[in-house]
DNA sequence: CGGTGTGAAGCCTTTCACAGCA
DNA sequence: TGCTGTGAAAGGCTTCACACCG
């Protein structure tokens, strides 16, 4: 299955949930398009690769297809995360109720500051760094989360590692390298801003043609 | 410019703000290349759609290259955000300390809950959500960040746009419109997570060939 | 030589056009 | 007729190979 596709079927879930809540039983490629912010051909292909799951003629069951989207992205088990650096943004992120409905549990926290050692976040207790190992280890969290500063990221993700996760997201500004199958994602808030900046930098200057009317605007959309 | 190149900028940057640190005055594409966590063609072709910036034979300089590139990106100038949604993201974005460093400043808060009406986070008082028009244009800020609940963040995207910003960072689980002519980047943690976890659902499984030793393991990476 | 800049090839992704089923 | 599933075309990004310069 083309990464591509895989980066649009949270997405894709996302809007099933809103039809779900709304009791809406079947759902046109066209319709879950608009909600998802794609092109209908877009969603066709996606799913085509899950099987085929659609019916010719009146669209897709929204339970069904919801299902099997959660089925293959691993939904149906829990998935149990590691946070390293319990700052403003770790701290925002064992806390964010959006994880616990996808299946995201929170089992580990850790940081280096003595201060911050023995805080009860979210429920769980923050550990310090020297006990990383252990603790994640004993958590069996599969999911590693960086949330240091740059100067500690790799440290942190080489702990994760050792401790065995076999994934991690990162959000610090800083370019981690993890041994060949650890899978890596990068969030970088400064980054997106950067990107943005970079369009606003350009708009507003050489209108090259007056009849342009409406020009297309978006450029990416980062992750998700 | 190829927005996968522009997307590149950034990281190029952090790299080379590490140079400049440990007073390193010339560096290679393959040096870059590596710090960044990219190839070094790459970093040549992103780099040649700036200019002839390299020096053959000995490579760029570091200061003269992140000039460059800061301006090609507009940190030269100030970069005013807005925040709609003071919760634990919210909070953690407003008090984010990397940001000031690249021009990037926050100038206005705002939350529908009155409860954290007055507050002040990191210099900043939260404005009621009624005052968010006249907040923001009174506060000039060209760049808004939606850090809200999914239900409302459509909402704050279309009082921003009425507000004047013209480009908007998307921190909601949620799929938002605007207008032509607004830049729109979407950042989703629970997103990220999933991608992780489809991969993690496949490791594992159906280990095809025994003989591929070191596969490569990097799904993307995110933003950034 | 060492290392950049760049056309061309290769690969991935998106879009189109339409066949095919309810 | 309506809408899915899909081969083929189009477009974009990455990688290669190598010309070229200090």
């Amino acid at each position: 299955m083309p990464e591509a596709s895989v980066a649009r079927l949270p997405r894709y879930l996302r809007a099933l949930e809103e039809l779900q809540v709304e009791l809406v039983p079947t759902v046109s490629s066209e319709t879950l398009a608009e909600l998802a912010g794609v092109k209908a051909t877009q969603v066709r292909k996606d799913l085509s690769h899950l099987g085929t799951l659609g019916t010719r003629g009146s669209g897709y069951d929204v339970g069904s297809l919801m299902a099997r989207i959660e089925r293959e992205i691993g939904l149906n088990r829990d998935w149990l995360v590691a946070i390293v650096g319990v700052g403003n943004l770790g701290r925002a992120l064992a806390l964010y109720s959006g994880l616990p409905g996808k299946g995201f549990r929170v089992t580990a926290l850790v940081d280096s500051d003595p201060a911050k050692v023995g805080q009860v976040v979210g429920g769980v207790e923050v550990s310090p760094l020297s006990d990383l190992g252990k603790v994640v280890a004993a958590s069996r969290a599969s999911i590693g989360v960086v949330a240091t500063p740059a100067s500690s990221a790799q440290n942190a993700a080489d702990l994760l590692v050792a401790a065995g996760v076999s994934a991690i997201l990162n959000f610090a500004p800083a370019s981690l390298v993890v041994p060949p199958g650890i899978d890596l994602r990068h969030v970088d808030v400064s980054t997106e801003l950067q990107i943005l900046a970079f369009y606003q930098s350009r708009k507003h200057v050489c209108p090259t043609s007056v009849e342009g009317g409406m020009e297309k605007s978006r450029h990416g959309a980062g992750p998700s």
